[in-house]
DNA sequence: CGACAGCTGTTCGGTACCGCACATTGCCAG
DNA sequence: CTGGCAATGTGCGGTACCGAACAGCTGTCG
C-alpha cells in the first residue's frame, strides 16, 4: 500500500530485507503551492520576529535587515518545501508550524533525520556555499513562517557576522542531533522512539495536541504502520496519550518523558549547549 | 563483555531493548599520545600536500598558508582524537590513515556516523564557530596526517575565502552522508552494511587489506560481534574476502560492490556532487 | 614449554519487527 | 441513509538480530 501526500508518494513501510523497490517518484511532482499572503505591514512582521528564536536572538539592526528581506507565508500540512538534491529557492524560519527533514533511500526507504520548528530554520546549509538541500523537507504541522530567497540569505550572511555565526551554531546543533538520532534509530525500540518523536513535536507545536496519522508517523520513524499502532495503543492504555483518527493528544507529559529514550533529553541538551555557547561568546 | 581500546571502554554490542546501561566512562581517560615527529622541512611536507585532497584543491598561495601552519603527526591505531563534547584542540587532515566518527549514546550504545580519510578532515565544524566535536573521533587505520591547532585553522578560514568555501562544501557532504548512513542503519541488513563499510575503508586505505577485528567492526556498526562473524563468514564463503585474526583482505572488489547496499555508491555520489560543485564554482 | 590472552566459530532460546491479509470503525459525500 | 474511504485494530508465520555461554585456535610472553 502506498500513500499520497499532496502529490508525492511513499511506501507504507519499507523493506528491511527487500533489496530494491521502485517507487517514490513524485508523480505530479508534489505541487508546492504556497498560500502567499501579501506582504504584511512592518509592524505585523515585527510582532512575529520574537517568535522565531534564531531571528529573535540577533542584534536589533541585523534582525531588522533580515526581516526586511522576509515575507510571511503559510505552510500547508504535508507540503514539500524541497526535494533532496534540488536547488533550494527559499530558506524558511518557522513561526507556528514545523518541518521535518527526511532522508530518502533509493529503494524507497525513508527516515526522519531532523525536525525544525521556531527554534531553527530550513536551509541553514546555504551558508556552507551550497544551494541544495540534502534531505526532503516536509511540513509536519501547518502554520505561519517567514521566508527569504536563498540568494538574499546568502548575501545577508556574507555581510553580517552575527547572522552567520548564529546560523553556523544552529547548523552544528543540527548535525549533532542528526548523529544522535541515527544512533537512536539503531538502538531503541519503536515505542521509545515514538515517544521521543511526540515530545519533540510537542515542543515545536507548543501545544499538547496535533494531527498525525499512524501512517505518517510510521513513515517518519521508518517502520510499519502496524508498529506505530501497537506502540500507540500501548501508550494509550497507560494513559499517556489519546488519539482518534489522526488527532493525537498528550495527556501526561511527565509520564511520556519517562517513557522516552534518553535521546529526547539529550537532543535538547545538545541544542542548548551549542546555542548557549553563542550567548557566552557574544557576551564576551 | 567489554572491550578496551587504548584506555577507553565500550560495550561489546548494545541493547536494542535494554533501557539503560552505565558504562562507557573512559577509565584512564583514553591517553592520547601522539608520536609527534619534529617539524619536517618544507619540501617534505609539500610533497604530501597533494595527498589530502581538501588541501590539494586549494589555490597555491592558500595551500602554502595552510601548510605553513601544519605539522605532521602519526595517527596511532585506535587512538581517540577527540571525545564528544570535548574541546577540539587540533584539526586533522589525514594522509595515509583514516578516522571514524562515532556517535555515543548515554546507555553505552555507539554507532559510526562518518569516516574520514584523505578526502576530508577531522574538525571541519570549527568553521561554524564551535570548538567542540559532536562525536568521538577514533583512528581506524594508522598513518600520517597533517594537523593544525583549531585556533590557527579558524584564523585561516576567517581570512581565506577559498579555504572556507572548500571546507564548507566538505561539511555539507559530511552532513548528507550522515543522513544517508542513518537511513541505511535502519533499513539494511548487517551483511550489506558490513560490505558498505569495508568498501568505504578500502577507498580510504587505498589498498585491499587492513586490520580490523570483528569486535571493532561490531562496535562501528552497532551490532553484536557474532553478527559480524556470521556476515563475514558468509562473505568469505562466497570468495569475496578473507580474513585472519583481524587482517581482512578484499578478494573480489566487483563482487563486493554488488553485495553492498546502494548506500555505498550513493555516498560517493553525494560527495562528488557536493565537492564537484565547488569546481564548477571556482571555474566560473 | 606452558599459561594466557586475543580472536574467531557455534549454539540456543528469546523477541522485536517484518510482510501480508483482513476486520472494524467513523466520517463524509452523494 | 448509504456506500466508500481513510484510519485504526488484529492475527499469523517468518526472520534478523539479541544475550549469553562456551569451545577452539593462535600468537606471545614469562
Amino acid at each position: 500500500m502506498r500513500l499520497r501526500f499532496n502529490g508525492w508518494v511513499y511506501g507504507s513501510a519499507h523493506p528491511r530485507r527487500v533489496d530494491k523497490r521502485t517507487l517514490c517518484s513524485n508523480e505530479a511532482t508534489g505541487q508546492i503551492h504556497h498560500v502567499r499572503r501579501e506582504q504584511r505591514d512592518p509592524l505585523s512582521i515585527e510582532k512575529h520576529t520574537a517568535e522565531n528564536s534564531l531571528i529573535a536572538a540577533l542584534p536589533p539592526r541585523c534582525r531588522a535587515n533580515v526581516l526586511r528581506s522576509c515575507e510571511q507565508v503559510e505552510l500547508q500540512l504535508e507540503e514539500v518545501l524541497c526535494e533532496p538534491g534540488q536547488r533550494i529557492r527559499h530558506v524558511y524560519f518557522p513561526i507556528e508550524g514545523f518541518v521535518s527533514l527526511v532522508a530518502v533511500l533509493d529503494d524507497g526507504g525513508a527516515l526522519e533525520v531532523g525536525i525544525i520548528g521556531r527554534e531553527g530554520m530550513v536551509g541553514a546549509s546555504v551558508i556552507l556555499g551550497v544551494d541544495t538541500l540534502a534531505d526532503r523537507a516536509v511540513v509536519q504541522c501547518a502554520g505561519a513562517a517567514l521566508r527569504m530567497s536563498s540568494a538574499s540569505f546568502r548575501r545577508l550572511c556574507a555581510r553580517n557576522m552575527a547572522l552567520r555565526m548564529r546560523v553556523g551554531l544552529y547548523l552544528y546543533a543540527s548535525m549533532a542531533q542528526l548523529a544522535q538520532v541515527a544512533a537512536c534509530t539503531g538502538y531503541h525500540v519503536v515505542e521509545a522512539r515514538l515517544v521521543r518523536w511526540l515530545l519533540m513535536s510537542r515542543d515545536r507545536a507548543h501545544k499538547n495536541e496535533f494531527h498525525l496519522t499512524h501512517e505518517f508517523l510510521a513513515y517518519m520513524l521508518g517502520v510499519r504502520r502496524v508498529g506505530i499502532t501497537e506502540a500507540a495503543t500501548a501508550l494509550q492504555a497507560r494513559g499517556l496519550i489519546t488519539y482518534n483518527r489522526g488527532d493525537i493528544t498528550i495527556l501526561d507529559n511527565a509520564g511520556l518523558e519517562k517513557a522516552s529514550c534518553d535521546c529526547y533529553e539529550r537532543g535538547n541538551l545538545i541544542y542548548d549547549a551549542a546555542m548557549g555557547l553563542s550567548c557566552a561568546r557574544s557576551a564576551r
